[in-house]
DNA sequence: CAATTTTTGAGGTACGTAAATCAGAATTTC
DNA sequence: GAAATTCTGATTTACGTACCTCAAAAATTG
């Protein structure tokens, strides 16, 4: 049988009132009896009942998601599943709210996080905004002791308690080692489309891209980079125009958003059909893989992300250690033949 | 607030006692009234508080895994993530109970079951062998009401309630994918290296790619399996013998156990480096995956089987839905570049 | 309509923890 | 050594549900 705050009461020979002080770090016990009591939780193995003790506090995790209000695909979805995620919340005693913002915008980030800072939800989850700013009013959080979890996009050394996305060096070196194996060792010229540059994942997903052309396919030659601002009328402009200016171009990375406008400016070019490796699986990209447009679209789950974030931020609220293997989130790899 | 047993009874003008009665089905409630409660049920949109529930039930999910004495490296690390989840069941209301059976031996299984079926645990989760005497208990099983779930092997049109693992035709479909794309067109031999084609997901994974071959690459040849028992001796001497007959296998498709095997024999061949594509991430494969002797690997993740099976007979023990989404087992590529 | 059966209400206890009060004990301070 | 202060114990209520008992009310039966 599992012990519990009488059985230690019992063990330590105090009373209960003395143990909850003790295990809610309540004043009033003595370093001795508190000593007494720590020494009888570790040795019969006590461990709190979380669903009791929240039962008893009458708690609900409120949290609070940052979402920036753009209209691609992938973020739309990304709503979605948050959405979903309030929907089956009061199941699970939790409170989502969601604060949308508009994308790419610093400040804007930072007055929802001020906001938070009033709130004090029990935790938040936020798609970074890579600047000082935003890196100055996480710290004030971590200091008020809220914890936190970039989403998607990551904000490194700074005192987020978690990043719930995926690796994108990693997601642009597996780009680039695909685009090197399926282009088979000829020479060749490659366009990479991107949405901003300033965006770090955009970047970090080149860098890993490039690293690996260099260090394995020193055949294939990479033009500069477009930048699409993940609009696809802009994209199809540009990759339409590389396409005439570079005739013999065999591959393209697509790391970014603005996918439709890529495809139609391939079915619309007269030319061999090259490689082009994308992010995120949509409608779009998924019907240009079946159509052989696309050759393979890299993906992050968004739910599983979603899901990842409130799993993690609950932990943290609780104090409770996080299975890391449970909370990475994968890149998938889909090819015409293995679409869910 | 979210409303409780007593807003309804309020709200059905009956008392706590009807309201529980209703809720869990005990006798004793004429027709009308149970629909009034029902429907104020409906209206408060009220659902129970599953942790109080449990708390006052004093309840905890007993859960058996039933899983083979192997020792292969996937299977070793399975029986690791099993583990895990007993350490951290008694934290979550969980005991879960492990039975090792030899493996492949129908017999074995189904007596396993039989005593499963005299335990009546919460939930079972076994790693089917397809055969009907297991399809017969299974059955039994379902009459007796007691959850199902198949892990890492399907028992397809049986009474199980879900399968966690991944889709192996689809897995297959992928490495015909890579396998037609790494060998770029060429005319091609391939070999194909299985455990034994008496298991369902071997059977599945060299179905999906001799489709996807077939379909596209019809001037890739397959040649006829080899059945290495995944035994890596065995397989050694296997692939060894082949490359020797074939000095022109351009590809070798790994779809079972023995990969240690493999890749001796592959090191040891004086013959150009096939393509080579493997399953399961294991110390093996990944050094060859960074040695450039295999150059993809897919791979199901055990941990996530594990904690699915859990999430799933927890939810199947409560009646609640499954969140598919987060249900469906992921395929992983991983290629050099991409290693976590 | 009386006797019987069924349905319902009222109330309590329990699960394991949190949080509070109040009285009494131990310790410290002067 | 008395007063003030700090600890500690005993007890209670609460969270939302399950499950039990007993009595009262209502419906059904003859």
């Amino acid at each position: 049988m599992k012990p519990t705050v009488h059985d230690i009461a019992k063990s330590a020979g105090v009373s209960l009132a003395t143990v909850d002080r003790v295990l809610n770090s309540r004043p009033g016990v003595r370093g001795v009896t508190r000593a007494k009591v720590e020494e009888a939780i570790v040795e019969l193995g006590y461990v709190r009942d979380l669903a009791a003790a929240n039962l008893a506090k009458g708690r609900t995790y409120s949290f609070i998601f940052i979402l920036p209000e753009n209209d691609n695909s992938f973020m739309i979805g990304l709503h979605e599943e948050v959405r979903g995620a309030v929907a089956r919340s009061s199941a699970e005693r939790t409170r989502i709210r969601i604060i949308d913002v508009p994308p790419f915008d610093p400040e804007a980030l930072v007055a929802a996080l001020e906001n938070v800072l009033v709130e004090k939800p029990a935790g938040v989850a936020f798609i970074a905004v890579d600047a000082p700013e935003v890196r100055a009013i996480a710290e004030r959080l971590r200091e008020a002791g809220i914890p936190m979890v970039t989403l998607v996009s990551d904000l490194p050394d700074s005192s987020r308690d978690h990043y719930a996305g995926i690796d994108n060096i990693a997601a642009g070196r597996t780009a680039g080692s695909l685009m090197g194996r399926f282009l088979s060792g000829r020479d060749a010229t490659v366009a990479v489309l991107a949405g901003s540059m300033l965006v770090r994942d955009h970047r970090e997903r080149l860098e890993g891209f490039s690293a690996v052309i260099n260090e394995h396919y020193s055949n294939i030659v990479i033009l500069p980079v477009l930048e699409g601002r993940d609009d696809p009328v802009l994209a199809e402009r540009m990759v339409a125009d590389t396409l005439r200016r570079h005739p013999d171009v065999a591959g393209i990375y697509s790391l970014g958003g603005g996918n439709r406008g890529l495809i139609r400016a391939i079915q619309k070019a007269d030319v061999k059909r090259p490689v082009v490796i994308a992010h995120e699986l949509t409608g779009s990209t998924r019907s240009a893989l079946g159509d052989g447009v696309i050759d393979a679209v890299l993906n992050q789950d968004a739910g599983h992300e979603v899901r990842s974030a409130i799993r993690v931020l609950k932990a943290k609220a609780d104090g409770l250690p996080v299975i890391a293997a449970q909370e990475r989130i994968r890149i998938d790899i889909f090819l015409k033949d293995n679409l869910p």
